[in-house]
DNA sequence: ACTTGACCTGGAGTCCACTCCAGGTGGGAT
DNA sequence: ATCCCACCTGGAGTGGACTCCAGGTCAAGT
């Protein structure tokens, strides 16, 4: 249970300070402790979390939906069907996405495979 | 070697109209010919160059990276060497990009799962 | 002759996700 | 006492990738 300074936080969570104060504005953070001075203090709960929006965000989820997931976790326990269904939706786009890559990756090398063969073809003999 | 108006390219290419227009002015489409009312008139080869732009788009390059790759198939076949190795650069990239979204989504799935268990708990017995 | 519709241009506007800035505060080190 | 530094706020600015708009042209249909 310990408590971490807004650097301490970027530091461990990867974001940058300003876009913690950007979270936390657009309501993605809720519940931020504030100390006697006003200042920021995140605690283990609050890492957790900025661990879970970066997850959703790197596997390219809009901010809006995190914010639509973030009020569904505040709204309490009536709404995990809702937050199941939202992570369901979010698995099967991350699921295309890979599938995706994986077929446009197989095109790109082709490209190199041709480009390889040129190269080789070139060659002084 | 059929010739295509920008509607039937943007339909073909799944680029819009105004997407086409701007990636001519930015110089990812050199070469494309006009009619005698100054119109666009896209060959099968600009189709072929199309996709591959939509390729390397979707598996995440950025406009000014494609720039680059355009410039060099311009500039003849010195510059396969380069073309070659920003291929390969870019299919690490995906690479990579492909591995971390497994990894993700496999966290994704773990919040599934914990939420799947907190539905059948709550079940009335 | 006239309208329609697909196209043209240059340039402005939009959206997203930050990122930066000016001006201000409070607490600890020298 | 003073200085520094990490932090605060509201709001403006940025970058990437489009997307839209006003005003104009041409060819074909009625």
């Amino acid at each position: 249970m310990s408590s971490y300074t807004p650097a301490e936080t970027a530091e461990k969570s990867g974001f940058s300070i300003d876009t913690l104060r950007y979270y936390e504005k657009i309501g993605l953070l809720p519940g931020i402790a504030r100390n006697a001075a006003g200042r920021r203090v995140f605690s283990d709960g609050d890492l957790g979390w900025l661990t879970m929006l970066r997850c959703l965000r790197e596997t390219g989820m809009p901010l809006a939906e995190m914010r639509r997931y973030s009020l569904l976790v505040q709204a309490g326990a009536e709404t995990v069907q809702e937050r199941l269904d939202l992570l369901q939706d979010h698995d099967r786009r991350v699921e295309e996405r890979i599938a995706r890559l994986r077929e446009q990756q197989d095109q790109v090398r082709m490209k190199i495979g041709f480009y390889t063969d040129a190269l080789c073809e070139s060659l002084p003999v």
